[in-house]
DNA sequence: CTGCAATATTCCTTGACAGGAATATTCCTA
DNA sequence: TAGGAATATTCCTGTCAAGGAATATTGCAG
């Protein structure tokens, strides 16, 4: 897994550009004015966010517009992957747990 | 979506506890051992996971068996879910991209 | 070509954080 | 009870990242 991709969406201002970026591309103006900062602040959480490879950026005249790479985000699901076999594990051994305790019920109960 | 657990895994060595922690709990020293860290690294690395919900601890005597806790991972699962959803999306138009390319093979090309 | 709008970049300062070294704490065993 | 093992914490230092202010760049309308 790339660290970098952590390392962009760990700030706050970089996260919530990237959730503005779900509804569709946005210029520089837009995010700024969305989120309350100033222009060179968003000009800078964008380039982090390009150089993370999370943006990319095409130019129109004046104006950039910057769209959601989704790349990323797939790489962040397959990591995830590995998690979602542990928890499913888990599930598993809860199975096995509750089909002892089903048995456990057939019996009558053991206690003294 | 929670920022800390994004810091969290920001950091390369961080990253690599939790991937040890996959499977299963491990002692500081292990890690440390296992990461060619000292362990007040390890310790320290140790603390910020466990600030973060990351992982969880168990003391046993001398030793503390810290283990992964699932649940940010799930959240983390949950968040991407919407990002699935826009992928989908692209998916799908590519399908409707597709059909049209097919339609256009019925009748003869167009071309000037 | 002049000026304005949109954006990027630079410089500066401040705060957070990682690693190193040393020290404190807790528990076990002889 | 003394000492050693396992772990946590503290202090220090250097590095890096974020915000502010100012400036550079590019494109377009007049």
């Amino acid at each position: 897994m790339d660290i970098t991709t952590f390392s962009a969406l760990a700030e706050p201002h970089r996260l919530r550009i990237v959730e503005l970026l779900l509804d569709g591309p946005l210029t520089v103006g837009d995010i700024a004015d969305r989120l309350q900062l100033r222009q060179p602040q968003a000009s800078k959480h964008l380039r982090v966010l390009l150089d993370a490879g999370l943006v990319e950026v095409h130019a129109e005249a004046n104006r950039r517009n910057y769209k959601l790479r989704l790349e990323p985000f797939q790489q962040l699901d397959a990591w995830l992957e590995t998690y979602r076999g542990v928890w499913d594990e888990r599930l598993d051994a809860l199975d096995l747990y509750l089909q002892k305790l089903r048995q456990k019920d057939i019996k009558p109960t053991g206690k003294p």
